[in-house]
DNA sequence: TCAATTTTGGATTAATCAGTCCAAAACCCA
DNA sequence: TGGGTTTTGGACTGATTAATCCAAAATTGA
């Protein structure tokens, strides 16, 4: 036990490096909740900073700079952690990028849920998710989505960002295909409609408008397309 | 005369590399076809290459690459000259880069109006459009659109980048709303319709579908997409 | 053929990059 | 208080980057 005590960061630093994204979730939590607060005997000196809270730092370098334009040195910075102190709990900057993608992907789930709220028509939570760009700022607007600019930079390089990609669309498309069942229930839509077809459009039409608003289009015209693919959706029987 | 003869190249240079992209693109032309050809008392040695081929193939590696991705080795390679004959004939990389962007630009308009043909069906040329992704190959799908890739990736660094993304939003925008009016002429859709707003939808859903093919979507899903946007504008009134 | 000029490509440079090393500081348990 | 261990940050490393320099090769007009 002394001997993996012993080893710990090295250990942890091995894990995180080798096995990339799947232990890096799942080791990262173990390694920090379970094996370093309880496990080992010599605690020693107990990390400065927030793990999360740097995490979420980095994310924001990495969302406004991407993965090539964001040194080191500006995540260091950005995060206001140490050099070794990011290579130890992160294992390297591709590491850390793609926890931040993951991390960035969860946190975009959760939006969309807290904006299901308990609307009772669910094509006004649609018409809310796609009329979401004219309520950013134009520098939120100029960030794109994280997501879209990971796939159109790393996509052909990066398997993993290419994974990743694959996943959310499928989770995205089935959740946008019961809401549109949703709307078809309460009589918004019409029943000849196919959810899984049209959720596959609205998916489509929530990434171009993505494009749109980086691109720089005003917020006029991006209401203008949400509102007349949602009048659209409900013209189509 | 001399004096400008013997700093042609220099001249050249400075004129890419300080005044971006108006002068690089507007004296690129000057320089090669009338000073360089015409004007010098003294020809000395002719280039090797043909600059609007090794401009082709630059694109080619910026644009599978990415600005970052593509170091001045990838691009010497991928144009075949040497180090220097890229400086003096392009200024620097960031210079090379944005031409490359411009000339992505001009092929695109190209292949727009290609597509144009005699069809009698403006409704069939727009399917057209958003189907393209279904007849290109996975690869092709998988490099997206240069001036998506661009955008996504400097638009926020890079303000030549966005002042481009703009100039082109206008003008797709312009050439769908007159194909749109036209769709209404031949009654394929309603009068009703508002060509601009129904312009500016087709555009988001056209890069909306650009990223869906790029993140990987099926030949399949793509489709659906762009048959439902279809029959969605036909649907409207 | 020769002077004038340009192209060309290999050598070079200075900067920056991701990542490592190491000693000192910090902390816990006994 | 002191032994054991981890965190921390600055110095360091080797690789790679964009860009420059320079001499040799190539070409034209005279």
């Amino acid at each position: 036990m002394e001997q993996i005590a012993g080893n710990a960061p090295a250990l942890r630093r091995s894990v995180n490096r080798g096995a990339g994204l799947f232990w890096a979730g799942i080791c990262g939590v173990i390694l920090d909740s379970t094996v370093q607060n309880n496990y080992f005997r010599f605690m020693a000196r107990p990390k400065e900073f927030d793990r999360d809270a740097a995490l979420a730092k980095a994310l924001q370098v990495f969302w406004a700079k991407g993965y090539e334009g964001a040194s080191t040195g500006d995540l260091l910075k950005g995060m206001k952690i140490g050099r070794q102190s990011m290579y130890d709990t992160f294992g390297d900057k591709q590491a850390l990028y793609l926890e931040c993608l993951h991390c960035y992907h969860k946190l975009d789930n959760k939006n969309f849920f807290d904006h299901l709220g308990d609307n009772p028509s669910p094509l006004e939570v649609l018409h809310g998710f796609l009329a979401i760009f004219t309520r950013r700022s134009e520098v939120e607007n100029a960030m794109g989505c994280m997501s879209i600019n990971a796939i159109t930079a790393y996509g052909q390089t990066k398997p993993e960002v290419k994974a990743l990609a694959l996943n959310t669309a499928d989770r995205v498309e089935a959740m946008l295909a019961r809401l549109i069942e949703a709307a078809q229930k309460t009589g918004e839509l019409d029943n000849s409609v196919d959810a899984d077809v049209a959720s596959r459009f609205v998916y489509a039409a929530l990434q171009g408008l993505t494009v749109r608003a980086q691109a720089g289009a005003s917020r006029g015209e991006l209401a203008d397309v949400a509102d007349f693919t949602i009048k659209a959706l409900k013209a189509m029987r």
